[in-house]
DNA sequence: CGGCGATTTTAGAATGGTTCTAATTCGTTA
DNA sequence: TAACGAATTAGAACCATTCTAAAATCGCCG
């Protein structure tokens, strides 16, 4: 784990220990596997994870932690009807995705283009957007869905699962 | 049922037939269903709403016309994981929505606002981040999500369905 | 060191939206 | 009316997620 990662664990700790939650070995390694990959895991893959040193542990457990990260406002979930949610430790404020169509790899987005695509100042425009809407907004999501480079290449699906 | 909605069904029903798909009675009710509201309906509501028209009418039927939708390009598909997907009939193109975290309403979001938030131009900004990111893109989406002015004067859910 | 209450974890059942399957019905044409 | 293909049906299957009840573990105090 780098420090990047190391650096990330802990604020995640932190914030769990400020809900009075007390972070057990299994939450730690769930904690480190988000904190470890930019691959935003599914609760499975990340279960498989915390599974190499814990193999007890079971699904509802990773689910129950990311329940608790999720109160904390320390993990980013992106729902899907069709698939696995996906997670994203590292980065737990709303931010545009890539979305695969052939190989269900998702990229964050951010700081490609030219900036004033949907990226900057998300705070500020939910602000403007419930002033202008009458809701109370509090989130926000943009994906963009197509072909990775890789799947173009191959022609078909280039990672582990199965294609939508 | 207004002009909109009779021009709206005559574009889909020529699409699906385009298609070669003919357009049984069942379908064209689940177009005009479609076609008549901006309420974004789940299939279930769309199957109560044609069998209000063909009582025997069953679920698989719905699904199985809304995906030869899917294939014409002409609905919009919102995929949520723990709710059930709901249906944009009449702006089959991306465009933004706003999502209500309690009562579940959801609204377009076009042409609110200053002009510059992700409505405009999706088409050419999918081919430019294409360039920039390496992928393919063929669509995108954005949601906001918040409590609408109504859950908020109610201080509770103001629709039908449960909260989320 | 022993025990106790609270918390965490587990295995498996339940849930719910969507998809699949096999059988039936419907529509059309001859 | 007979026959064929397409559409539809009911219900089973599927699968990610949530729930539940029981078991394991932890922290703490005697």
């Amino acid at each position: 784990m780098d420090s990047q990662a190391n650096r990330r664990v802990d604020e995640m700790r932190e914030s769990l220990s400020a809900l009075g939650v007390n972070v057990t070995r299994r939450r730690a390694k769930t904690l480190e596997a988000l904190a470890s990959t930019d691959s935003h895991p599914s609760a499975n893959e990340i279960h498989a994870e915390v599974r190499r040193w814990y193999p007890s542990t079971s699904l509802a457990t990773i689910y129950n932690t990311i329940e608790l990260l999720k109160e904390a406002g320390q993990i980013l979930e992106l729902e899907f009807s069709g698939a696995a949610n996906r997670y994203d430790g590292r980065r737990p404020a709303s931010h545009p995705h890539l979305v695969c169509l052939d190989c269900e790899a998702i990229e964050d987005m951010d700081g490609i283009g030219d900036g004033d695509p949907p990226s900057a100042g998300v705070g500020a425009d939910l602000a403007r957007l419930s002033r202008a809407t009458g809701y109370k907004l509090v989130s926000q999501r943009t994906d963009y869905y197509g072909v990775c480079p890789s799947c173009q290449d191959a022609g078909e699906p280039a990672a582990q699962s199965a294609p939508r």
